[in-house]
DNA sequence: GATACTATTTAGTTTGGCTAACTAGTCAGG
DNA sequence: CCTGACTAGTTAGCCAAACTAAATAGTATC
């Protein structure tokens, strides 16, 4: 499925998510949005994605050599990173809702004919 | 609230639905939005989504003189329009639920604290 | 004739996910 | 030993869609 443009936003959110159970490295993170139906994420999409993160302070990386492949950067949430995600969970049920209204809306309309 | 992101795609699938509602111009339905929500949505936002869905074949339009101020150019859904509104629909079903998915996660863990 | 509201259009910017390519480590098969 | 496959991360440059800002133009009000 093509959801590029849903993303926008919501990624960040998803991302956020994980990490908050755990700290985990990047092709792992990979595979588990593999795993929630975000098949379309690849390493240059996330990458870039979880640097900026660490940038801004929503994270933080130590790097531990694995024994079966380069070195992995695992990534944990910050005090910063856990209100990110808070304040995410809260715009996207409030999005969420705003959109269900407007569907809503023709569904009644689709049902008056 | 900074809902920029997040409107990506779905603006276009809130345009559809409510234009499915029947026959609106664009002023009008820009003030519908405000109405849900979509406080942010400005002329510059509206009138090149409306143009290119027109483009597209989704939308069809006629323009009307309006008694109290400048011409009104009303849309109304193509056959095509409704069945992009649906795909959006059921692509947007499907894709809240995979966020939902990745947040319950989370909302697991909390509690086991 | 100035302001305000209605109604649409256009140009140019920004954001963030996408593709594609590269580097590099480990391991299995021939 | 070499090739391919999987693991792991990085980078450059592209593109779609929403944003800001400004312009045009009609009507009404003061």
């Amino acid at each position: 499925m093509k959801q590029t443009q849903l993303l926008r936003g919501v990624l960040e959110g998803c991302v956020l998510a994980i990490i908050a159970k755990g700290p985990i490295y990047g092709y792992e993170l990979m595979q588990a949005l593999h795993g929630y139906g975000f098949t379309s994420i690849a390493g240059g999409t996330l990458y870039p994605l979880l640097a900026k993160l660490e940038h801004q302070g929503a994270l933080s990386s130590r790097s531990v050599a694995s024994p079966e492949g380069p070195t992995r950067k695992y990534f944990s949430l910050t005090t910063q990173g856990f209100e990110n995600l808070t304040a995410f969970q809260t715009q996207w049920a409030a999005f969420g809702a705003q959109v269900a209204a407007v569907m809503e809306a023709i569904d009644d309309e689709k049902s008056r004919r």
